[in-house]
DNA sequence: GCGAAGTGTTCGTCAAACCGAACAACCCGA
DNA sequence: TCGGGTTGTTCGGTTTGACGAACACTTCGC
């Protein structure tokens, strides 16, 4: 449930979408990349598994970012208007609401919340996914953040960022809102 | 300029280091992966030039996006307070003022800016890297914002996102501050 | 109309990634 | 102490990815 497209027919088109965004020939990438241009039609037409070296070549010579061209299609526009938002998650035991704005598709490892809280018991967060960061910015309130033993008290347009793999809270001394960033590796 | 690091290196460190974290012992992932352990010690040796397909199944083994076994490793703590933020852009031509809050690292294509926008001429952007996505999540105030063409109008709580590689604008209707997510790939 | 220069494709050959088994080093219980 | 069961390593053999040349095919220019 991680990967779920097959990687081969994925690089197939990310390469030939990006060398053709490039604007350039099959023969002028292979010969940038240096690489057999043979090699290359094989890897656009889906046969064949490209060596990690061989896409390396291909990512540097195009100018691209590897990850770029072992993922799918990027995407459209969207709104969300302030209460909308399908996903929700109910913490139980706070008075907590976080609303999914955007999730990171398959390998963009970012969700995007809003997460909304009333003062009240604070929200205590074991630690979850080993590596991930959370980032925060207030929307409005005040709010007591970060690792468990040593918080920080935050307002309006103040950022706070900390490894989401160790204990933490979030506590609201007022009505509060803040935008936040969870990134997973 | 783009990859900096010897591939080689990297993935040979990321395997072992999220085999470690996995706490599963060479064997066992070798087996997982449906990879001959031999396979396996080699590469974590940093020796040999995996297929794409073979790194796709240690992926998928260890529950890992794929990105995450050609990438280095992560981060700290930090706290911004409003107002200050070093690293900020200055619009010449729009009253607008954008603090770089979290800079993507290498590989992580996601920069996090507090954007300050007073009324007045509206921010012109022209297309730029493509494939690059622009989230926002207003904290206050109101903005026109969007494709030059088709622009929606947002206010406290309400997230927008758009391709940044077409023409679009933001337009302060009165002062106001946002997050802005800018995403590139 | 015909050669020249470009496109991307399909062939044999070679090097190398992958495999399976045999290997040394370690831990733990009898 | 001596096994049996681990760990991860190193060794030949086979599969296969990458190469380079020859291949069709289009688009030029003389």
């Amino acid at each position: 449930m991680q990967q779920p497209a097959p990687p081969l027919a994925v690089i197939a088109a990310a390469l030939r979408r990006e060398r053709e965004r490039a604007g350039i020939t099959l023969t002028e990438l292979a010969r940038r990349a240096g690489l057999a241009k043979s090699t290359l039609s094989q890897l656009e037409a889906g046969t064949g598994n490209p060596s990690i070296e061989t896409l390396w070549a291909l990512g540097v010579a195009l100018g691209v970012p590897f990850s770029r061209l072992v993922e799918p299609e990027p995407s459209p526009i969207r709104v969300i208007r302030a209460g909308e938002g399908a996903t929700r998650l109910r913490a139980d035991h706070a008075d907590f609401v976080a609303t999914l704005l955007a999730a990171g598709s398959p390998h963009v490892r970012r969700d995007l919340y809003l997460m909304e809280l009333e003062p009240g018991v604070a929200r205590e967060a074991e630690a979850h996914i080993p590596g991930s960061t959370e980032h925060i910015v207030v929307g409005a309130g005040r709010i007591r953040i970060g690792p468990a033993d040593d918080p920080v008290e935050v307002g309006p347009g103040d950022y706070v960022s900390f490894p989401g793999d160790i204990p933490h809270r979030y506590e609201a001394l007022e009505p509060s809102w803040a935008v936040l960033i969870m990134e997973h590796r």
